[in-house]
DNA sequence: AAAGGCATTGCATATGTTGCAACAAACAAA
DNA sequence: TTTGTTTGTTGCAACATATGCAATGCCTTT
């Protein structure tokens, strides 16, 4: 639609992954120099990138800045991530937690938990129905409408052995999830880590909401993980009460106590 | 320079204060709605700005997902986050963590106390040298040619009956901060809240980091704060090691033993 | 049904962006 | 030192691109 500004994100975007010479992103952009000077002018005019000590551009603080006041936004957050820390703490394995917006579902918070584990994942970005259990745990339990348009973005590929890899694999796994009340990953993403999730309540009672337990399995087999189930569900159903969940009151399941 | 990035960024900036019709961003940039329009379209594609459900614009998730990206280049906030964290659930109240770069300090880290103060500071945000104790911890142990930089963008305003107002005033305190071994904030900017700060050493035993305790006077007052400096002092010194400060070790200057 | 408000599209115009070429500055090699 | 090379910056003419207009479509309201 407008060139020039998709240009700048482009710009952006390629400054985001590492710092780059005026040269470079004239490259990258295949325009001419003194083009791409005026750009990151502009740019840096707003913030959105600074010159480097080397006279090469980076990151501004302005994106840091905007960053914040957009998570901020996100309500959801602040009234989750006391939970989301007691949470990582108690267990030592990282928390996600995320939010269905529109037709996608975001990572809306990340703690950390003992031992970083390098993952895809970040804050802001969107979790892929068919490789993050969070989404999964979501998707489980919307409406078929919901579902099946949180399913048209889907990207079916194989990245693991137990990689759900058809969009009916897919669909029997949030079925499974849903009966079984939470969802897992056994390696489906990344051969080596495993996790579990929950759905959250909102006001409405909706599943507008997901948390995630992910560990290593060398640290924490998938068995392991389920062993944490309820202190996972209690933490779960005292984000979907402080969310506004009026719902019943939470009495731990059948398949729990098979554990 | 780019009259439409200029633009673009104007929109982001003004989405990011609060949710906008196309109408209400056409009014603010003067243009035509249809002009506004692809201009909106263009960021939406880019995941600047989002409609919300309302057909209305807001802040888009990719600004959440730079935005981190940019925090995590900086690699200091990684190293220090876990004494931040601990000094404020130690003393209750709020800490900044400010990183000097260039001519500004930026806020790079915050970590809130119990009781929740509402302060301009933002993470990303610049700490302006006589409105923020951080900043004035850092600019105290500058050169002077480097302290002179730092003033250049200062903007003297008062604001309560303690503010530095004028240049020499905080030339002074900058020396006072510097011969006592911290900042302090006696209701400077606002009048209910005081603060303490402390500079931070890097690797090359420059102060370029600052880091501060923030209270409402009401729960403590600047004499309490004082109380906390053996505390504050030992984790200032333990992130400086963090950095990499091989400095002298650390001793309690005279000035701590009189309190 | 009609009217009003708002978003969206096609098109001609002209404004703003582009590439060029020339210049400046920093650095390396001779 | 001079010379060559690389990288960043500015002025200007050409034209591609963003612009405003007018027309259309789609809701909501009366």
């Amino acid at each position: 639609m407008s060139q020039t500004v998709a240009r700048a994100i482009d710009v952006v975007t390629l400054v985001s992954l590492a710092s780059r010479s005026l040269g470079e992103v004239a490259d990258h952009l295949k325009v001419h120099k003194s083009t791409a000077l005026r750009l990151l002018q502009t740019l840096e005019e707003g913030g959105f990138v600074r010159r480097l000590g080397d006279g090469r551009y980076g990151m501004g603080f302005e994106l840091i800045a905007l960053g914040q006041i957009a998570l901020d936004q996100v309500e959801a957050r602040s009234l989750a991530h006391a939970h989301l820390q007691g949470l990582a703490s108690k267990t030592g394995h990282t928390v996600h937690f995320g939010q269905l917006i529109g037709n996608q579902v975001i990572y809306i918070d990340k703690v950390d938990g003992h031992g970083t584990v390098a993952m895809g994942s970040r804050i802001g970005l969107t979790a892929k129905i068919n490789t993050a259990s969070v989404a999964k745990a979501i998707a489980a339990y919307q409406s078929d409408s919901v579902r099946a348009k949180l399913l048209v973005d889907a990207v079916f590929e194989r990245y693991t052995r137990t990689t759900l890899a058809t969009r009916q694999e897919l669909i029997d796994d949030l079925d499974r999830t849903r009966a079984r009340g939470w969802a897992e990953d056994d390696g489906e993403y990344e051969e080596y880590i495993n996790c579990i999730a929950l759905p959250v309540y909102d006001a409405r009672g909706s599943v507008t909401y997901g948390i995630s337990i992910t560990a290593l399995r060398a640290v924490a087999s998938l068995d392991d993980l389920r062993g944490q189930l309820p202190l996972f569900r209690d933490v779960a159903h005292h984000i979907s009460q402080n969310l506004g969940w009026k719902g019943h009151e939470w009495t731990p399941p059948n398949s729990l106590k098979a554990i």
